[in-house]
RNA sequence: GUCCCCAUCGUCUAGAGGCCUAGGACACCGCCCUUUCACGGCGGUAACGCGGGUUCGAAUCCCGCUGGGGACGCCA
């Protein structure tokens, strides 16, 4: 049997971390047993669902290049099948018409929590004869729960797990309104898809109780499920949009490059030994559900920086001056010119190993192409002040030199020895004047890329009193 | 409240009865490298929640407690 799995959000938001956890295990599950990844958004909260949340959300997956198998299925155009599904259910005895009012519902729920009993639906309708049925109510339809006895779930994740069925209430499955409820949608879904193992977040657990029982009900065999931890914030509560639950967009924005996050997303409650960064062709080389973890994480935006620093720092300096050349233009209001661009690019080596994130790279290495008069920031201003004269003596002494970090180096070096002193009390204002900031990569380097006319344009900017 | 799940350094985790005076990674703190800041290298601080069992032996198995989480919708 071919491994199908499913990824099935509801486009009530973007795609959030935890979401993108629960697609990227599926699609590595696929991945690795040579199966099929398929995408089906639950839709069929038409209050809430939105067409822009269905965008953010297939946005979110091909920027985390999570690609998935087949047409996408939209679960409100499934409706008929679920509908029929339900039918078939109350034709063949395992479902009935109840009559219960909202009203009436959440009295009996509030009585069950004041008597600390568990808070469920207590069967009223269950075998009542239809004709007590009150006039101009329109009914639900509810599964016929096994009262006795207790249901098995073997999760992939979480092991063998039992529930007295008197724990579980006779779930509705088709509203008042004859539109199905979730848990119907989704069984049905997955049977005709085929789905073999349902990889989801753990606050779906008790759903396969439920859900359980309807693929009895309907005679169809029970696909395997894989229960996964959910994420908490960093303070151990739930994941909040105070903490990481932004939309993985939001991670794009914030300068984190898919193959970090997803790398970050995989550490998160699945391990394989002691290895960190594991590239996505292992990942697919070794991830399997036995390897997941049981408990909640929480999330670390130290170790997702630190991953992410590990990224950049692999990725080719062409790429890394296309990303970054956006933001840049962004911060500088104009465009790059071809030769900027060239710079960027030039400079790349230095720069990769000083940020954690596309827009700290952005930001350090704006100086390399914004127009002169650079920017000079407060720290630089104070080792400028007293070096003027210094700088403009430095320049002149650095003019007719071959233009390349080894001979600049040297020639600096030699008129700091010459007038006593050490090589950074030449090295720093030489900094702050070309770079406008006192930290910045090997200042030679620096000049290397800047070109000689640049370098000394910036130069006598500086030392001008 | 009821049901279910979880519990190793601050965080992510290794650990599937002796290999554990508990390993790795991030973060943090030193030192080295060094013209600055990083990167890198070396070293350090830091954990088996508590109490009972089982066993010659428990981080690993069992029970209880405590703590945390999830679910209890005509939402998904």
């Amino acid at each position: 049997m071919s491994v199908i799995v499913r990824f099935a959000p509801s486009p009530t938001g973007f795609l959030h971390i935890g979401g993108a956890r629960t697609a990227l295990f599926n699609w590595l599950f696929a991945k690795h047993h040579g199966g099929k990844f398929r995408l089906r958004i639950e839709d069929t909260d038409r209050a809430r669902s939105t067409q822009e949340a269905v965008a953010a959300i297939i946005d979110g997956l091909r920027w985390l290049e999570l690609d998935w198998d087949g047409e996408i299925v939209l679960q409100s155009q499934q409706i008929a099948r679920h509908v029929e599904a339900a039918r078939r259910l109350l034709a063949e005895g395992n479902a009935y018409h109840c009559y219960c009012t909202p009203a009436e519902l959440e009295a009996m729920r509030a009585k069950a929590r004041a008597e600390g009993r568990s808070v469920r639906y207590d069967g009223t309708w269950r075998d009542r004869d239809p004709k007590d049925a009150p006039p101009g109510i329109p009914p639900v339809i509810r599964l016929k729960v096994p009262q006795t006895g207790e249901t098995v779930i073997e999760d992939r994740v979480q092991g063998r797990v039992t529930v007295a069925n008197e724990q579980l209430d006779d779930l509705i499955i088709l509203r008042a309104d004859a539109t199905p409820t979730y848990n119907l949608s989704v069984v049905v879904d997955d049977h005709d898809m085929a789905i073999t193992h349902v990889i989801r977040g753990d606050d779906h657990f008790n759903n396969a109780f439920r859900q359980a029982h309807i693929y009895r009900a309907l005679g169809w065999d029970v696909p395997e499920f894989a229960h996964v931890p959910l994420i908490h914030g960093p303070d151990g509560a739930k994941l909040s949009k105070r903490h990481g639950a932004l939309g993985v967009d939001a991670y794009r924005d914030m300068g984190y490059l898919p193959e970090a996050l997803r790398n970050y997303l995989l550490r998160l409650g699945w391990s394989h030994g002691d290895d960190e960064i594991v590239s996505t062709a292992q990942a697919i080389e070794w991830f399997d559900l036995d390897a997941v973890g049981r408990s909640p994480a929480r999330f670390d935006f130290a170790k997702l920086d630190n991953l992410n620093a590990h990224y950049i720092r692999a990725t080719n300096d062409a790429m890394l001056a296309t990303l970054v050349a956006p933001l840049i233009e962004t911060n500088l209001g104009h465009k790059l010119g071809e030769p900027e661009r060239a710079r960027l690019q030039t400079a790349m080596p230095g720069l990769k190993a000083r940020a954690k994130t596309l827009v700290e790279l952005a930001a350090i290495a704006h100086f390399y192409v914004a127009p002169r008069p650079i920017p000079i920031d407060d720290k630089a201003k104070a080792v400028l002040g007293p070096a003027k004269s210094l700088l403009a003596d430095l320049a002149n002494s650095l003019g007719d030199l071959p233009w390349n970090a080894a001979s600049l180096e040297a020639a600096t070096r030699d008129f700091a020895e010459a007038r006593g002193l050490k090589l950074g009390q030449a090295a720093q204002p030489l900094r702050a004047a070309l770079t406008g900031s006192t930290a910045s990569p090997p200042i030679f380097e620096v000049m290397a890329v800047l070109g000689r006319s640049e370098s000394l344009g910036r130069l006598a900017d500086a030392s001008r009193p």
